[in-house]
DNA sequence: CTTCAATGCAAGTACTTACTTACATCGTTA
DNA sequence: TAACGATGTAAGTAAGTACTTGCATTGAAG
């Protein structure tokens, strides 16, 4: 029983759904069972209790890391394509978790120490491929470089603001068209300056 | 009685101190009282309630609106040196409420829509000053220019998202020195980008 | 000395919440 | 048919939370 309509999941998506509009603290084993279709009392017998309601979350919507996979195949050392690329492909990746991401954002004294490790991980894993990628580049140069990290960081923090105000502030969702306009003009204007 | 030792105010600093921790619905009010080392019933007597103590943290503790003035003021048309001063105020004046902004930040159902409105205003009078300031500077053949908007976005963006990194997601703040160098690299990399 | 406002203290109310227990229902499978 | 596992229903527990009430204490002002 894991397919999307089992009861395990019906909870697991419901909890995920309501605890990233209200907070962990902001939402009640009541509201998640009622939400789910089912009683109150089937999701402890589930899950025991509600912080191991949301471990299961974690484990089973898990982060996919498909930047990592990005970086070793699909670059092609053309500046402006990689970049786009990336950008691309972590605002893709972010949105499909961005519940879960969420959720660990906005924190509680109650939420276990998992959920929080798993949302750090995403951002750190692409500084990494990032900072390397721009190293690599500079050998040969098509890159100009005078510090690959704080680089790196620009452009990472630049998508993650981005991201965090068209997911997370903003009432209604950011229209799919200007966000991609952003990431292109953004691109290109990295672009300009990091070639040499 | 407004000085900062009065008890009116040091509740005041106790409930942002905690709520930026905590969260609003994780902070108690039993909590509150206590650090602010007086009586539960006496933040009942000052305040009414949990919603209005808040609120009034808002009022008091306000953002100061340093931007406007820098932009109308202090900016010389200087690409490089304009933007590293916009950045520097721009982080300055973003710590010193920080903990107001991570309130708001964090969310939850209860709280007064007054401290979302307060928090989301200083965003956008940056990114309405900054996209001004672009086209000014483009009509000077200073700038080059392809979208204003997206461009403004991308710089207040990245300095946003540099924010949340280093104040809302790390356990330690990060160190002054690190955060300096990351605006003077941010920079120099904008003003590359966007000088003809 | 008296008055009065601010505060502390003790107790309590009304409500919510995570979680439990006992029992009834029902569909599947042996 | 009989047995069983998953679920619903009803009721309850223990703890916490925002907020209230009544009374005693204190310290400064008149």
């Amino acid at each position: 029983m894991t397919n999307i309509h089992s009861t395990s999941d019906k909870l697991l998506l419901a909890a995920i759904d309501l605890m990233a509009d209200k907070g962990y603290d902001g939402t009640t084993t009541k509201e998640i069972a009622a939400a789910a279709g089912v009683n109150e009392v089937t999701l402890f017998r589930h899950f025991g209790t509600k912080q191991k309601l949301l471990e299961a979350a974690y484990n089973r919507y898990h982060y996919a890391d498909e930047m990592t996979k990005l970086f070793k195949e699909s670059l092609i050392g053309e500046l402006y394509t990689d970049l786009l690329l990336i950008s691309q492909t972590y605002h893709r990746s972010m949105k499909r978790n961005r519940k879960l991401f969420i959720i660990a954002h906005r924190g509680s004294s109650n939420l276990p120490e998992e959920v929080y490790q798993e949302a750090g991980r995403h951002p750190q894993q692409l500084k990494k491929l990032l900072t390397e990628y721009l190293i690599a580049m500079s050998e040969q140069d098509k890159v100009v470089l005078s510090n690959a990290e704080l680089q790196a960081l620009s452009f990472m923090w630049m998508n993650h603001g981005a991201f965090i105000s068209c997911h997370l502030n903003a009432k209604e969702p950011i229209p799919e068209t200007s966000l991609d306009e952003f990431i292109e003009e953004s691109v290109r204007l990295f672009t300009r300056a990091l070639t040499p």
